[in-house]
Order: C-alpha cells, then sequence, then structure tokens
DNA sequence: AATGAATGAGATTTCATTCAT
DNA sequence: GATGAATGAAATCTCATTCAT
C-alpha cells in the first residue's frame, strides 16, 4: 500500500503477507509445545498457520531455524513492578511465572527443549534466555535489594534463593503437585518466612 | 521353561537367552537419555542391544512399551540411611538425588518424558513413580520426623519444603548453573539453615 | 529351501527373495535409458519392479549406488568369435556394437551418464568401463593382430583406428542418420578398406 | 516499445532492458552444460543471469522453452576457410570443432539433450541443427569437392566419412582418451591418409 | 525364539510455476 | 515489465511394524 515497508525496503514485487509470519511462529510454539520437536510436523504447521510448507522453507531455512524463531518470540512482558514489600513482591512474581509457564505449557515445552539437547542445543539455549532468564534475574534483584536494605536476614545467597524459589515450581509439577493460585502465596511462606527479620 | 530364567542364564534347553533382555531395556535406557523418545529408533536400540528389530516387537508390543519397560528399570538403590542430624542427612540425600540425576542423563532423559506427555503420558508417569517420587519421599520423611522432634522450627509444610530443596536442582539446570558436588551443602545451607532452631 | 544360500550364509531369518534383485537392476536400467538419472524416480523403480520404496533404500544406499549398480549388469556377452579375416571380424564387432546399443537404448543411456558427470562421475566411469571399454579392446585387439599379420597396411595406431570405426556410431546417431544392419558393412568399407593390402 | 531492441539497449523508455535476454540465455546455456537440463533450476538461471524467476516465465513459456532458446544461441561461427589442401582443411576442421566442445562443456551439453531425448526431444534436435549439423555438413562439402577433384582415392561416401572423422572426436571421449592440440592432427592421418592419391 | 526381508505411512525438502504489487 | 511471495506436486529417504523362514 505504501512504497516502503518495515524494513525500509521499496516495494518491489508482491509484498509479504504481514499475517503470516505471526501465524507461523504462533503455530510453532502451540505445536512444539504440544508434540515436542522431533513429533512437531512441518505440514502440521502449515496447516495450522494457514499458510503451504514451502512457504515454511521459503521463510525458515529449516525446521530448527523455525522452532528458534518461535521459542525467540517468548517476551518477558509487563512484568511485576516492585512495591517494597519482598513477601509481596516474591509473591506477585512467583505467581507470574507460575501463570506463564502454565498457560503456555511451559513443561512440555521446557521437555521439548531438554528432549533435543544433544541433537539440537539451540532450542534449549533460546529457552533458557527467552523465557527462564528474565523472570530469573528480576527474582535475584528482587532479593538482592531486599536484602542490601535489611528486609532479609542470614547470608543466603540470592542466586540459590531464586533457584530455590523458581525450582519450586518445577519440583511440584514433576511430582504432579498442583500449583494453582495459592501455590505462590504458599511457597513463599515456606522458602521466604524462615528468613524475614522478626 | 526348563530352566531358570530372569537372570541366571544357564542356557541348558537355549529356550531364550535371558540376558538379552536386560540388555535391551538398558540399550533402551541409554538411548532414551541420550536421544529422547522421538529419536530414539527400534534399529538403534536393537543394534546396541545386539539383537534383531523383531526380537523387540516379540518381547515389547510397542516402542512406547519398550521405553515404559526401560523406565521401570529404574531403582532407588542403596538410599544413604538417616543419622539423626538433619543438615546432615539432607545433604546426603540432596548429594545423592543430583548425582543419580547427572550422571543418569536426567535432564535429557525428563525432557524425553516431558515432551511426550501428550502422545505417551504413561511415560512421565513411570519417570515419577520410579525416579523422582522414592527420592521425593525420602527427603519429606525426613524432614517431618526432623520437625516431629523439634529438630526444624517454623510450620512449613515438609512437601513444599522438600519440593524448594529439590527443585533447587531442577531450576539450577535449567539456569546452566553447575550442580557439582560442593552445590547439595550449598543449598541446604541456603534453604534449611533458617528453619534451624537457634 | 537348503540351509544355506548363494553366499555362504546359513539361512537365519526370512530368505531374500530371489527375483527381486534382478527385477529391480532391470527395471531401474531401463528407466535410466528412458528417462535419464535425474528424471528417473525411486517410486518410478519400485513400481516397475514390484517393490516397496523402502525395499530399493534396504538394498542400495542412495539412488546413485543403485543405478551405479545397475550400470554394472551391463555385460559383453558372448562377442562375435575372430575368424581371421579382418573385414568381416570388423564388421561382426561393428554390428554387435550398434545392436546392443540401439536395442539397450544406448544413445539415451549415454546421455544419462554423460549428463551426471559433473554431479556423479562414477555412472560415466562404469557406462565406460561394462559398456564401452570391453568392445573396445576387443576391437582394438583384432587390429592390432591384423597388423601384425600384415593384414593392414599404413601405420595407423590401432587406437585411433578403434576411435574411428566405433565413433562413426556416435556421429551417425547424433546427426540423425540411421545405423540399421547395412551401416557395419558400410563403415567398414569406407574406413577399412583404404587400409586393405591390395 | 519506442526504441531499438534485441541488442542496442538505448533504453530511453525504460521499456525492457535487452541486455537481459542475453545475460539469460548465456547463464542458461552456462547451467545446462555444467548441470544438465533436469539438475538445472530456474531459481539458478535466474540468480546467474541478475534477473528474478518471474521474469524468465514472463520471456519464456516453460523451462523446455528456456533451454530451446538457449541452445539456438550456439552459432557456428567463423569456420576456417578452404585452403584446397585436404589434409591441412580437415585437420582445420577437426581442431575447431574439437575446441568448441571441449570449451562449451560438449560433453555434458549433448549428455544433457540426449538424456532428454524422450520428454522434450526438440533439444537434442536444437543441438543438431544448431551445433552438429553445419560443422557435419561443412566438412562433407569439404570431402565432396575434394573428391571430385581427385583429391581422394576410393568410393568412400563422404557422409559416412564425415562421420568417422568426426565421430572419432565422440569414441575418444567416451573412452576417457585426450583430444588435444594434436589429436586433430593424428586423427586426419589415420583415416584419410589411406585415401589420398601417392 | 530369533532373525533378515519387506513394507505402508509419513517426514523434510525442492522446484517449476502462479499471484499480487 | 519486473519482482518477491506463495504454492501444489513431487522426490528422496526414514522408521515402526509385519512376514516368512
Amino acid at each position: 500500500m505504501e512504497t516502503t515497508d518495515a524494513d525500509g525496503c521499496r516495494g518491489r514485487g508482491r509484498r509479504r503477507c504481514p499475517d503470516k509470519g505471526a501465524a507461523i511462529l504462533a503455530a510453532t510454539l502451540t505445536l512444539l509445545a504440544e508434540q515436542g520437536f522431533a513429533r512437531m510436523t512441518l505440514e502440521g504447521v502449515a496447516r495450522a498457520a494457514g499458510v503451504s510448507k514451502a512457504t515454511l522453507h521459503l521463510r525458515f531455512r529449516s525446521k530448527s531455524a523455525l522452532a528458534a524463531a518461535a521459542l525467540r518470540t517468548l517476551r518477558h512482558d509487563a512484568a511485576p513492578p516492585d512495591t517494597g514489600d519482598v513477601s509481596a513482591d516474591v509473591v506477585a512474581r512467583l505467581a507470574d511465572f507460575a501463570a506463564t509457564l502454565t498457560q503456555a505449557r511451559g513443561t512440555t515445552l521446557i521437555g521439548a527443549c531438554l528432549a533435543e539437547q544433544a541433537h539440537t542445543p539451540e532450542l534449549l539455549e533460546l529457552f533458557r534466555e527467552h523465557a527462564v532468564r528474565p523472570r530469573r534475574e528480576a527474582m535475584r534483584r528482587l532479593l538482592e535489594r531486599a536484602r542490601a536494605r535489611g528486609a532479609l536476614v542470614g547470608g543466603a545467597d540470592p542466586d540459590l534463593l531464586a533457584s530455590a524459589l523458581l525450582g519450586t515450581f518445577w519440583a511440584d509439577r514433576l511430582a504432579g503437585r498442583s500449583t494453582d493460585r495459592d501455590w505462590a502465596r504458599r511457597t513463599a511462606a515456606a522458602v521466604l518466612d524462615p528468613m524475614l527479620p522478626p
């Protein structure tokens, strides 16, 4: 419609249909989470995204590249703000963590990445970078600031403490235990309360 | 039929070589952990076990049944005994947990089971039952007994506390952090120390 | 049926169907000559040979290996014997050359090998070795013996002379000229007669 | 439409860049000779010619039509003139023949046309008409004139003699023998010398 | 029981061709 | 006229499973 597109390219040739990119990546992420990398097929992605298989190969060099691009769309949007109340802030972040990974079928998705470790290691790396690290870093900084202002007692390493808090999610999921909405509050209470100043 | 089976391999009547069963399951577990369920091929298992593909189907109804049988061989052998010293006992169990899952490529194996959740849910169930639950239960009972005799203060749910301790392993692995031999000690210190009576 | 097969293997497992090997190679050679290497499909070979595509991959590592095996079946059977009459012997060999390459769709087959020169050079090499070289060598030796006993005058290189005699076939085919049964006689007359002793 | 075309490229109205036609045909001929018809891709031609795939279809109905057009550009330029010395003239023409077909990857190109005989017969027809026939005719006329003025003895058919001379090239190439610069001289000596008057 | 042979179903990838700007 | 996007129709190859000895 205009003469330049998002990349500043003059509009020579047919314009790339703008919806398809997002549809492809969304379908990929869904199927990746539902079926794992190896079981996900390009045929399935194409059907779910409403494009042809050839279009997938036109836009992504290979199946791995497609999965990687989909993982890159995992964003850390709208992190809850810090209020200064350590307990409340930790609970908020735990709830956000659990909600994100539950709704996005996080456990199956992480399974897909773990299972491909030997064959396609970049998948796990991307999942770490886009889904795990940002939330983990936010949690760590939160704890660090709390300790700095004396809101936490004891000398616990904030990194280890973040692992304990977030790891509880993985352990509970693996054990088949529920991680519903009350989970964040109970987890924070169990791990954090003993470290609060009296 | 006429001789011992299941382990003995006296093999007088040459009816069935009982070693093969063990070799098949061991090969399956190895390849499952190395490649994941979907990428593991029966051809590969057969070659690694020194049998033919047809033999696999003779003994196991399907690929899923084979993987399930392999997971059933995961045993919780030689759990460290309780000494009565909560800290030392927790450290011992954490170290055992980490050692087992690290040496047996636990992360890829759990990935394989998670990734197949939708398609072959019994794999995750078996992994839980044979690899996760026994160690988790042992940890929970240890904490329960400690609380009963007053060696732990605060009202933390032993289940949640077990999740926090064991979950630290998953969180650290996912974050790409090392879980070497000192890890158990540091983890116990970070999570448990605040709960010990003064 | 017996306990050993052609390779001396004891008969463990299902016997390989003895017809299929020959049927596959015959179908391959036919389609190679009809369609060329690149246009020949494994689907087509499988259908023509009455086997499944997977069987082709079971017996031959790749499409190239299949084509190479087919070319190896080109045999130099029943070469006409030498009578001592140079003219008659040359005519007989030229006729054999033309007949073989005409009935076996020689020109298309050689085209297939030439066209793949850059991509699959072993095809041309095999065609040379199995279809061209034996007949060429026979012609060369025939001429050499004739010269040795004085049945040919002049100092012509037997190799070059063989090329001239056999090459006439290629040149005529390329020019769209017929190479029917009288062709061998006329060619021998044109090239050879001037060299016969008066 | 308003300016010259086909070669001029005055390009005032920017209606069509006439260079592109030549670039396309040159690229096609090169790739046809390098890869054969079936393996040559329009993508490759477009890239080599610096145009888009769609442009190819705009100017040529199909891949076959493109290849045919490229073959039509094969020209018989600058044939060596006749000097009246049969031997020298034949050597000159043989050398021209060998040089042309060697430098232009003639063997692969002819292979491409032969291999497509069943599927796209016009390719071979065009190759004959543009690459083979002119040189063959020139050779034939040369021999005919020589015979008419008594420079050749014996009653050899000039057509067959031309086949023998030019065919030696194909036979030597097929046999893997070199056709270097001395080849023309040796070939003429072997085939022609016995026919020269004493 | 055990094995090698055989196969149907399907996976990724390629490519000539058409579409829309 | 020219182009980048899009696609339908294959082609090669893989694999869990069944067959026949």
